[in-house]
DNA sequence: CCTTGACTTAAAGTATACTTCAAGGCGTAA
DNA sequence: TTACGCCTTGAAGTATACTTTAAGTCAAGG
């Protein structure tokens, strides 16, 4: 697959595919006559690296696990840790927003208030 | 209430008040000897910015809004669109947070039962 | 009176995550 | 063979949101 495609698939541009893999998270992805043709493999770890976006961890974040994760079994233990630690910090970011959101639909109510308030003048 | 108290009660840093109020979505805040002294007003404001914020309202976005407020009751219906708008942007933030942490919590099981079976060898 | 500590300013610096640019290569259709 | 389109690279540029720095002011306590 090559890159537009991909890139097409996930909603990403492919600047930003090559960027990740400049970064370390991607591949090397193999080359056919110096142009990328993404894997299953590859694909399945852009799943991975936009799962955990989403759930707000950083680029960083993702390398250092990468890393660990080809340095095999014996950071397994490290690898769930960060893992488990990100999902609990992705579930306080649920809580707060779900916070933010009410709060937000309250002011929203106050500005229809002042609205029907204005047009009733 | 002076910057530093404002600070821990928002647990924000005092730089980033004297940031926003740069950026124009604080006051002018009133000052005493030069120093800044926020009163209700300059409150409700940051409680205002802390909820958009976390809703993924940009400082941008947030000025534009502030902007309008003080243009008075002609901007009522462009606020009202934003904050709506801005309302269901927060919603489908929350639906994709709520699939990706699904989708985490699948990896972290997957984690696990490798790690079980690492034990196991 | 002088030091201390909390505040002030403008300007420059940092971190994160991309995006854009300039120059160029490769393979296929005309 | 040449033009087209999609790909390549490294490097520089951009946007957002702060943070840090340097130099200085001011009121209160010893």
């Amino acid at each position: 697959m090559k890159i537009d495609a991909v890139a097409q698939r996930y909603q990403i541009s492919a600047p930003t595919l090559r960027y990740y893999e400049r970064q370390g998270l991607l591949g090397p992805v193999q080359r056919v006559h110096g142009v990328r043709d993404f894997c299953q493999a590859d694909l399945d770890r852009i799943d991975f690296i936009l799962c955990v976006k989403q759930c707000g961890m950083t680029l960083k974040e993702m390398k250092h696990f990468i890393d660990m994760y080809h340095q095999g079994d014996t950071t397994i233990d490290e690898r769930l840790a960060v893992l488990q630690h990100q999902l609990s910090v992705s579930q306080q970011r649920q809580v707060q927003l779900a916070q933010s959101i009410e709060h937000l639909k309250t002011k929203i109510g106050d500005v229809r208030a002042l609205q029907a308030h204005s047009q009733t003048k």
